[in-house]
DNA sequence: CTGTTAGCGCCTTCAA
DNA sequence: TTGAAGGCGCTAACAG
């Protein structure tokens, strides 16, 4: 393992002072063209590559974007840190992930290895974190944003969307369209505010009709599509079956509609299903699927920008709301078709 | 922003040096107990958190290890970079992860950039690389290593598996109970080693039986479920559709079910169908899908191994292959079973 | 076992 | 514009 080439070997190549290298790599503006032609050289004849913790330590800043999501397994945050990291990239930072499995201990832990690595900002899923997280963040003045919810007290910085009120829009569209026996299939909601919001928006649209979400037609399942599955047998195999059923996620209205068709109920004749995140492959199923449209990739871009703006002191405003709009696509209609 | 505490005021605070202090968080076992506590005690009150630049550029190791993959939204690679990051976690190194977009020219920018932060190992996904990266990589003499391929030349420190030889248990298979009309839906085999691979073997195993894989029976997608509806659109517009057709990964196999599906064609009754990868979602499927089983948790954790092996001097063969298991379901059966 | 001390590679005043 | 020089926070001999 040879030792690599240093700024200094660059400045003695060059016949410049360290100190007109750095400002090369820094503010070439403020180098004459000669010299860094000189430099331009003498670092290519060296092969030399910035040392990132030496530049780190002097400068108190590493150019990197920490990340914690919940697990990599999901499509849906793959798709928003893909476009998080893209934008990043464009501005030269790097992207920092860890994955904390839902465990929100661990989620402290992850944080605290990203502190120490030196990340210059944070991105955060979900608004429910434990204290310790922001003593850590606040202590250090640290930017952060929170993703993948929204909190309409406006005391958190935020790029993402309401759970509560997508959820109410599908319980709603269920309604108006003539149910009344709906059910839940949601995600865990321990430690998870984006399951557990759409579980009370749902909760919440059916009460203002007058309606009740029934003990029995509410159940909690991991994210996995047999999961969904087995919720679904569980709720067709009661006495008076729901007409529609609600899932927090497309991959357990993917179960549950997988289950419907093993077992010839046929959606949305006999029962309607409504999903949320809505993945590539929910238009292509048969029949498609009606579900809640989360804009991932635009919000990894938006929430990129913000924390790059806090970063340049660049003003911009604390929350970003977006949109999620419901897809009505086959899964759902009136119910009471049956013969 | 106020100034985080140091090394230093934890070692006055405790009343101890800062070596003491130093050997604590790193060699624990080579101090005193009751400096111990004393030490523990003054981290607590000052809250302190090490600095990871200033110990990465005092010890030369950032405890990082990066991992460069096309993107970060596939299933089969999560899977993999999950179990990898969690085996990294237990050794408490940190995980840095790049995507690019399976542009081999911005593979070599991602590599450079994880380089600058200065990662002690590094993983790589195929063994089809610029020639560039593995000379940085080489002059500083980083371990690194492939992973989701396997280089039988072992000239390549591989922990993997052989896609060529995996295709061809599913065209062997196919062949076996009696197809002969065979395609392929293979991924886009350009600078992916995995996708052309897939596809060498499935014509490898179709020519050694005789048989042929016609340039009309060959069509190459991207990953999307969409484009593997249309490829099979566009096999069964055929005057002779295949009776059987290998697909690159499950995704685009997915895409093929369902366009049989939408048509009315009957699976596996008119036409067989095989993915590679096994996400979990294809069990599920009505029929299942018959597909090559990818190891890719045990995958990501044992280069994660390999790599902390070789940090630690640890002796570890350069090369583990995994098995490829097929795994027979519902989407495959014996042809001309149309009456 | 513990303290002293010299760097690690780079940035950033400060003067010139 | 440029160069000189003092750290940034921590580790790793080395001496005790």
């Amino acid at each position: 393992m040879k030792k690599a080439p240093t700024l200094e070997d660059v400045a003695r190549e060059a016949g410049v002072s360290t100190a007109s290298v750095s400002r090369y790599l820094n503010m070439p503006d403020l180098v004459r063209p000669l010299r860094k032609e000189k430099i331009e050289a003498a670092i290519a004849a060296l092969g030399y590559v910035p040392h990132g913790a030496a530049r780190a330590l002097a400068s108190q800043r590493t150019h990197t974007i920490g990340a914690v999501i919940p697990t990599f397994d999901n499509a849906i945050f793959a798709r928003g840190v893909q476009s998080f990291q893209r934008r990043l990239h464009a501005d030269s930072f790097t992207l920092l992930l860890a994955s904390f499995d839902y465990d929100l201990e661990d989620e402290v832990r992850q944080v605290d290895a990203l502190l120490t690595r030196g990340v210059d900002a944070l991105l955060l899923v979900g608004c429910m974190h434990s204290p310790k997280i922001y003593e850590r963040l606040d202590k250090k003045g640290l930017p952060y944003v929170h993703t993948w919810a929204f909190d309409r007290s406006g005391a958190k910085p935020c790029v993402g969307f309401d759970n509560r009120l997508a959820a109410r829009r599908a319980a709603s569209y269920l309604i108006d369209i003539g149910h009344s026996a709906v059910a839940m299939i949601a995600g865990i909601t321990g430690g998870n505010d984006r399951a557990s919001e759409r579980a009370a928006g749902v909760r919440e649209a059916l009460e203002e009709r007058g309606l009740a979400l029934l003990p029995e037609y509410y159940i909690e399942k991991p994210y996995d599509v047999s999961e969904g599955r087995s919720a679904m047998r569980q709720l067709l195999a009661q006495d008076v079956p729901p007409t529609a059923v609600i899932c927090g996620n497309d991959v357990l209205a993917l179960g549950a509609l997988l289950e419907c068709q093993a077992r010839g109920v046929s959606v949305p004749r006999d029962i309607s299903i409504t999903g949320f995140d809505d993945l590539p492959l929910t238009s292509h199923l048969q029949p498609s699927l009606t579900t809640l449209h989360v804009p991932a990739g635009e919000m990894g871009r938006r929430a990129a920008e913000y924390l790059l703006a806090r970063l340049g002191d660049v003003p911009m405003p604390d929350s970003t709301e977006l949109e999620v709009g419901l897809i009505v696509r086959g899964t759902t209609a009136p119910p009471g078709r049956q013969k």
